[in-house]
Parts: C-alpha cells; sequence; structure tokens
DNA sequence: CGACACATGTAACACGTTACATGATTTG
DNA sequence: CAAATCATGTAACGTGTTACATGTGTCG
C-alpha cells in the first residue's frame, strides 16, 4: 500500500495529474524506487473507486487529467501518518525466510550463503555511501531514505556477521555435513 | 516470492503435502510469519503449472496430496540459494516513504510521526527480546528470524533517532512552518 | 454429540508490475 | 525530420491473501 497511500499523500498538497504524481513521488524518494507511470494511473483508478480522490472535469488542453483529494481521502492521509508501522504489516523478510532454510535443507551450504550475502550487502552499503557523499546537503527526502536503507544495510552485516559466528559455534560441537555425507544417513543424502 | 521459495525449499528435503508445507514453513521461520493454509494450495498450483513440482498420483487413504520437486525445482532451488538478495529486489520502504512524504506534506508534523513510531518500533523490540528471552537455545531457525527481526528495529529505532536530530537541526535553523501559511503562498495552500 | 484438528481445494480480490497503444509537443 | 519527452490509458499477469465449502477423524 506504499504507493496508494504515496500518491495520496502527493494530492494532499494540491490537485495533481498522472504523470506530474509520477516525477513528484520519484523525487520525493530521492528515485530510490523507480515508479512506472502506467502503475500511477492504475493505483489512481483504484483511489477513485474508493472515493479518495476525485478527477476535476475531463483533460485540460495539454491532455492532463487532475485529480483532486476528497474529503475521505484526506482522513486516509491522516491516518496513515499517524498509524505506525507495525512490524506485522510488513512483508516477509526474504532473506531471513531463505537463511532459517538453508540452516535446515540437507546439501545447503549455509556459510557460503551468508557469505555471498554478506559480500552483496556490503557491496551495496558503498553504493549507498557514495550516494550519500555525493548528495547534497539540501534535498533532505532523499537523505532520510539513503540513511534508512544504510542503516538497514549496516544491520544486515551486523546480523549476518552474528550468524556466522553462531554458525562457526554449532559447527565447532557438531561438524559440518554438507559435502561429505555423514556415515549413518549416507544413503539419504545421496542424490 | 517468499513462499514460493520457501515451500520449494521444503519440498527439496523429499516428498511433502499442502497441509504439513504450512506447518513445516511456520516452524521453519518460528510461526514468526503465519502461512494461510489456502495459501499452500495456490501455491502449490502455480508451481505446477511451471514445472517445479509434480503431484504423486491421487490422494492417499487419508485424503493427502504428496507433491515431489523437479530437476527444474531443485535448479531453482540451488539457484535462489546461491543468489543474494540485492536492495533492489526488496520492496518498497513503507516507513521510509511515509516520512520522506510526511517531510514535504504541509500540516503534517512529522516530529510527531517520528515519535509515535519510535514508540512503536521500541515496544516491539522488547516483545521480541522478550521472545527470544523465552526461546529456547536448540531452535536455530527461529532464532536466526528472531534476531533478524531485533536487528532490523535496533536499526529502525537508531535511524529514527538520526531523523529527529535532522529535524532538530532543520528546526533551529527554519523555523516550523506547518499551520501559519507562507505569506507568498497563501492562497495557493488555502482549501 | 459437539468441537476441534486434519486435509484439500476454489473463488474472488488486492496490489504491484510490465508491455503495449496512442497521440501531442518539443528539440537537436 | 527524427528522436525524445510529455501525457494518458488498457490488458494481462504475478504473487499474496482471505473467505468459503467440503469432508474425515478424534476426543472429551
Amino acid at each position: 500500500m506504499s504507493i496508494r497511500h504515496g500518491l495520496l499523500a502527493l494530492l494532499e498538497r494540491g490537485p495533481r495529474y498522472g504523470y506530474q504524481l509520477r516525477s513528484e513521488f520519484e523525487s520525493a524518494t530521492g528515485t530510490t524506487w523507480p515508479l512506472n507511470v502506467g502503475q500511477v494511473y492504475t493505483t489512481l483508478a483504484r483511489l477513485e473507486r474508493d472515493g479518495l480522490v476525485r478527477p476535476v472535469g475531463e483533460a485540460d488542453a495539454d491532455g492532463r487529467v487532475t485529480y483532486l483529494i476528497t474529503d475521505t481521502g484526506r482522513a486516509e492521509v491522516a491516518s496513515w501518518f499517524a498509524t505506525p508501522v507495525q512490524r506485522a504489516d510488513r512483508p516477509r523478510d526474504e532473506l531471513a525466510i531463505k537463511l532459517a532454510l538453508a540452516l535446515t535443507t540437507p546439501g545447503v551450504d549455509i556459510r557460503a550463503v551468508v557469505q555471498t550475502q554478506r559480500t552483496a550487502t556490503l557491496r551495496s552499503l558503498q553504493d549507498l555511501t557514495r550516494l550519500k557523499v555525493r548528495a547534497g546537503e539540501d534535498d533532505h527526502a532523499w537523505l532520510l531514505v539513503l540513511e534508512a536503507m544504510i542503516f538497514q544495510a549496516e544491520a544486515e552485516v551486523r546480523w549476518l556477521d552474528h550468524c556466522e559466528s553462531r554458525l562457526a559455534r554449532l559447527g565447532r560441537l557438531e561438524p559440518i555435513t554438507e559435502q561429505a555425507p555423514v556415515p549413518t544417513r549416507a544413503r539419504e543424502d545421496a542424490r
């Protein structure tokens, strides 16, 4: 529901038309998440269906169709800003699921998975840092988003390191079974 | 694609039936993300459609329909584990979008938004910590997921604090305009 | 017997996403 | 003139999600 609410929030600043909404959404989030124009129109149609926005007449001379936010829409935005994002609202964390399953899937070298991810995360962390250095002090919105991603990436690296050390501890207690089949389960492991 | 890949990974451990997949998925991720049974069946149908799994005959005496992973499916799982989760793969960060938009939406008190979120995040951080204390040392998968969420929540709090101090700095330089309209644009702001 | 867990499945819808079609206007 | 940008829109599909229908077995 990010786009839906995002567009609605932009419409609270005043009447907008579709194409404009796309560029404003992208610039407001530092072009971090590119937005296909088509999606603006589908989303606007859904917002209209739900009575949160309303087109103002037909297309103007330049072919622009302007939308207005309704009172219902305004209430929706207010409630969006007033309500914190809960843990349960968020989509499932694909990386966490991947590692949790890698842990107990035979034939998968979880240490390798962790290492590969760590490298990738570190690289994107560098990219983000480079972007931040290049970013001006003026674009607060972009800095906000950039830093959100930096903090997340840092946390991810820390978590991966934490996983690795835990795995190392486990490995010492219970030697790795990955490639070399454990005698008692050799038949099962074979493919 | 988390569920899709998750179920596929479970099927790589051996033949499974739908109901079983749900409980294994939930226990493998510490019941963090409850999974509607119906979704297992829709996902299985899609996996079958794409040739990644294959039902083994009809339902057995207990009405169970067992599924097997195919070679294509096995390749898909391997590629899933081998490929890191990139930044661009992730869904848009709703919280980041919200704050970025709150920053420039007139009439929205962004400091309040940050504070509300901070409180909520802190509370869920406490819940998670409590869960971790209660969790046994044995369930590695759950610990993994739990700690992922803890690290994320901690990062979120740090980020929110960072935002707040930046806002405080901005506020000192450029007093808040929220309710009082800026003279030169008063007409536009009026509704 | 009634409630509950086990077990499968379908219909309907939400949002997000892309590819495509169409046309006006600007600009090198 | 050709290419790019501006501008709208639709069709089609993907995953995720819920609500519902259906039936068996078990246990207090």
